[in-house]
DNA sequence: ACCTCTTTTACGGTTTCCCGTAAAAATATG
DNA sequence: CATATTTTTACGGGAAACCGTAAAAGAGGT
């Protein structure tokens, strides 16, 4: 079973659940950080010590305070930490359930598995655990089975989510226009801008601008 | 200590620390339920044997998922719970920190505690149980107590809320008219829904109604 | 270089939003 | 009952969104 493992969860109702469930899949050092930054440092730290963490677990989200931050989500952990030690291994534990986070996931930062926080998501996790400490395929569970098949999200880029920060922030298409020009942003003639919207509008079937920012809103797009 | 509690929270790796914790604090009897429903039942049940619970320890949200619920979230358990046994004590522990959500929690809800999960709140739920067995007065941690003296959202209405609701439906202004005309929701001319949106905009410091629904689905309202 | 296909931008016309003002209706007040 | 006050509704002009079409610019292939 893998030696090493490093929990990074703000919420200390669920950290406990979770150190709980390592030492049944008995885990020898179980290490825990509330922030984001102090997760990073630990791994840090362990890699110059030549004792590096065989296993990462983070969550998605985590609630600012007063504390100032260089990364604030698990995302940005991930990434860091990929940087420093590229062959650790990953799992996420959170509570998101949209299919194309979860996604962009396992494509973008090549996380191991993916675990969503529910009625019976203990369980599941330390099925996880187990099954990618022997190599085994990790089969994904129900919940995200059908996010990976799903290839509605296929292309919302980036710079769909800045035009609807954009937009959700009030701005009007001709100031969108212009922040666009400054940021080096292209396409940012008004009229494309527009014809986005409207694909945009189409894609997720928005009535008008509006409609559009309740639903990725929603989403957890913006 | 108060001898029989029930803790209504549907995510497992959170119920497992609460029990723990209550564990903890000597409480003997202890229940959970997973869905707003079963924790409904158990309680009609616990009162129609004459074995009533003490303490109610309930989570907000809960997690749609296959099954068809009647109570779908901790407000509606609660209300609930409150007619059939109004004497039970409550405690709401959930990740809600929007002040106004609080508030209507202890003033129209009448429930006794409030704890936020967070980085350090298992502790503050133990110290919350103790003080409310007491009959201490309960004093609201640091995270929350600035919620109760927030006079901000002094009388955003019911009324405000179904008009966002609308608006972030995608309807025109046309459409919410002829809508609440159909409801009989009063005012409901076109123009003085402009002018109660436009109210809301100032309120909220919104440019425009993308902005405005953005602010407020943001806040939760909607 | 030329042609083709795609992307980006530009330009009208219509609808809806936005905002001020004012009339009409409802409510309160003496 | 008559007169203020407030609330609701109506109207009008300008700005932005909405929607289709078409021109300009860019990318790729022969």
């Amino acid at each position: 079973m893998f030696h090493k493992v490093l929990i990074a969860e703000d919420l200390d109702s669920i950290s406990i659940a979770v150190v709980k469930a390592l030492e049944e899949v008995s885990i020898l050092e179980i290490h825990h950080a509330k922030y984001c930054d102090d997760a990073f440092l630990k791994i840090k730290k362990a890699l110059h010590d030549n004792q590096p963490y065989d296993l990462l677990i983070s969550d998605l989200s985590f609630k600012p305070d007063h504390r100032e931050n260089k990364l604030n989500s698990g995302e940005e952990l991930i990434e860091a930490v990929k940087k420093v030690q590229p062959n650790i291994k990953t799992i996420v534990f959170s509570i998101e359930d949209k299919s194309f986070r979860i996604k962009s996931l396992f494509n973008n930062l090549g996380i191991n598995a993916y675990v969503c926080k529910g009625r019976d998501s203990i369980p599941e996790l330390k099925k996880s655990i187990q099954h990618l400490y022997n190599n085994e395929e990790i089969k994904p569970s129900a919940e995200i089975s059908h996010a990976l098949r799903d290839k509605s999200l296929f292309e919302i880029e980036s710079y769909d989510i800045s035009l609807l920060k954009s937009l959700s922030k009030g701005l009007t298409l001709e100031e969108i226009s212009s922040e666009f020009k400054d940021s080096g942003i292209i396409p940012n003639g008004s009229s494309s801008l527009e014809k986005r919207i409207n694909k945009l509008k189409i894609y997720f079937k928005a009535n008008n601008n509006v409609h559009l920012i309740a639903i990725t809103k929603d989403l957890g797009l913006v």
